[in-house]
DNA sequence: AATGGACATCGATAGCTATCTATGTCGATC
DNA sequence: GATCGACATAGATAGCTATCGATGTCCATT
């Protein structure tokens, strides 16, 4: 069982939005600057800015700055957390199904 | 990559409200039925009803009537969508790290 | 020192979400 | 056939979210 549901809401809600899904599908590629992310949509550099700020605080995505630039990476360790939590779900209800039968 | 980010969004954004992760978290044990479920919340029976509501379409949580009973479970090929959605992105990060040094 | 490029922040706003109370439906029981 | 228990639906509402245009900051270049 889970004791601290806040974090994984946190990334569930970072993840519930298309634009930021396709984000984190992009950076799963390697590090990405927020101009080349904002390429990719029909939306403004302010709205960006805010779905980048939406992933950072979740502690799914990593910003850097580099000089004039953003540059933006997955954090592995959050991913690989969210991973995890939904493995051993699956695990679980494995379990439970052999259980009752 | 993904084609369909739709039920990808309506699956985190089933899970991306404490109560409902907590929902999904009890029925990994196994099958329950609404009022057990309710037990275990400080909310009323018309808002558990609308969290049910949210899970089922997601897709994640599937649910039953049985005689005066609903009894909610977890889809199982729904939930290993989503489990290999993120071994994926996993995979496809690590794979960029390799490929990057 | 003026300009421009990359980004963040502000203020406004339309639309969505979670929650409640009140009420409805449908079987089972008295 | 009146009541009760389990659930769904309707209507209302406070608060949150995604989006924009306008503006600010900071650095590099002209």
């Amino acid at each position: 069982m889970l004791k601290d549901y806040g974090s994984y809401v946190l990334f569930m809600k970072a993840l519930s939005d298309e634009t930021r899904l396709r984000i984190l599908d992009m950076l799963a590629g390697g590090e990405l600057c927020a101009c080349k992310i904002l390429e990719e949509f029909a939306i403004t550099q302010p709205t960006l800015s805010y779905h980048m700020k939406i992933l950072c605080e979740s502690g799914l995505v990593v910003g850097r700055r580099d000089g004039v630039w953003m540059r933006y990476s997955i954090n592995r360790p959050d991913l690989n957390t969210l991973r995890q939590y939904f493995s051993e779900l699956n695990e679980r209800l494995n379990r439970g199904a052999v259980a009752q039968r």
